[in-house]
DNA sequence: GCTTTTACGATGCGATCGCATTGACATGGG
DNA sequence: CCCATGTCAATGCGATCGCATCGTAAAAGC
């Protein structure tokens, strides 16, 4: 009856993964909650429900620890990212992508606020630690490039307005879309608000179609 | 020789605010630096260069202190626009008072990347101090007034495409401002990318000028 | 001139911090 | 069966936390 039995009698060892995503998680909700001041080995430990020597038996440092808090947000954003994907009709194209993880941002969902704030609690760590940063804004590159290539695509089928540049646009689309997130995920706007700017703009730049969300 | 002197020999009290503001600004330094996290009252009273029983003088509490702390951020923010304002030829019109703003917040003087930063340390703290909201977005309304009268303006002379809605716009605008901004601040992209991005959006909307800055 | 107020510096308190250590217990391999 | 290993809970350490208190020196008020 203990916490980490094992499944179907195997005799295993603890799922160390699992444990660590627990303590993960619950990093993730005080940083969300009170920033990254409320963090400490103790209050992860509260928050978790397990002992402090748990804490530290599956991770060296608080470092370490904070470092895989901000890893764990950034799956769960892509996580749930795909799984809006999945719930589309398949053969989704690269705008569809594009616009499901907008979606994603600008989303009212408990768990999408709680990673954006969290993040955002981890901004003054990405200064000082390089992993912390490449963790947090490794993936622009790859978000940029999908959105100048949904740009192109756009102007190549007379959609787009002439005289678009698409590297500025996905700026300019990735930029509005980051500060609207944190603006919902901080109260300062409806989710709703924040998702009508949104379509107002892709509407401007790749044309006007039907789309769920934005 | 004290470091409270009265100038001209007039015999008066210490200058309280200058005082404030000088703890102020460590608390300034330390929260762009390494996030609030970083700031106690034996860090801030280092940072001045005083003795931790002087900073308790001044501010009863760490939340005061705090509090102080954002408020300075957001009046030297004020300032600085006053500034570039006022370098400005005469007679100047809220499209100039609008791109200087921007230009402000998207140049890369230190102390603007540093109030930018300690502003983004706060966000966590403005969920649970609705003063620290307040001060950190209660201005937010008026920008965003003048943003949306600036493209009125632009519609009413012609220079701007048809079919814009000014309040959208406005937020489009501002937001932009804000996310650049953040990412000029944290190191993300240089201030010319930043600048660049947001002339190429102004230029659609408000019409293409010859504007120093963005 | 004497008291009150202002403006500190210094010190101490209880709580909490991150981290290291220790030991109990359980498991699986030899 | 024994022991190495993994998994913790418990505890203690030195440092640091915010804050309260105390003492002092100087100016302000009477």
């Amino acid at each position: 009856m203990r916490s980490h039995c094992y499944a179907d009698g195997v005799p295993r060892k603890v799922d160390v993964e699992a444990q660590r995503a627990g303590i993960a998680a619950a990093v993730l909700r005080l940083a969300a909650r009170s920033g990254l001041e409320a963090v400490s080995l103790r209050e992860v430990a509260a928050e978790a429900g397990v002992s402090m020597g748990r804490v530290q038996h599956y991770f060296r440092t608080k470092e370490e620890m904070l470092l895989h808090g901000v890893r764990l947000a950034m799956r769960r954003m892509e996580t749930r990212i795909a799984d809006r994907l999945r719930r589309l009709p398949d053969e989704v194209g690269e705008e569809q992508v594009l616009r499901a993880a907008i979606d994603e941002v600008l989303g009212d969902h408990p768990e999408t606020r709680q990673v954006i704030r969290a993040s955002v609690a981890y901004y003054a760590r990405a200064q000082e630690n390089a992993e912390v940063f490449e963790v947090l804004f490794g993936d622009d590159a790859v978000l940029h490039d999908l959105a100048a290539h949904v740009v192109r695509t756009a102007q190549a089928e007379g959609r787009a307005p002439a005289g678009l540049d698409p590297e500025q646009e996905a700026r300019v689309v990735w930029s509005l879309a980051d500060s609207l997130g944190i603006k919902v995920a901080f109260g300062q706007t409806s989710s709703e608000q924040a998702m009508a700017t949104m379509r107002y703009h892709l509407d401007r730049v790749l044309g006007c179609e039907a789309h769920p969300g934005v």
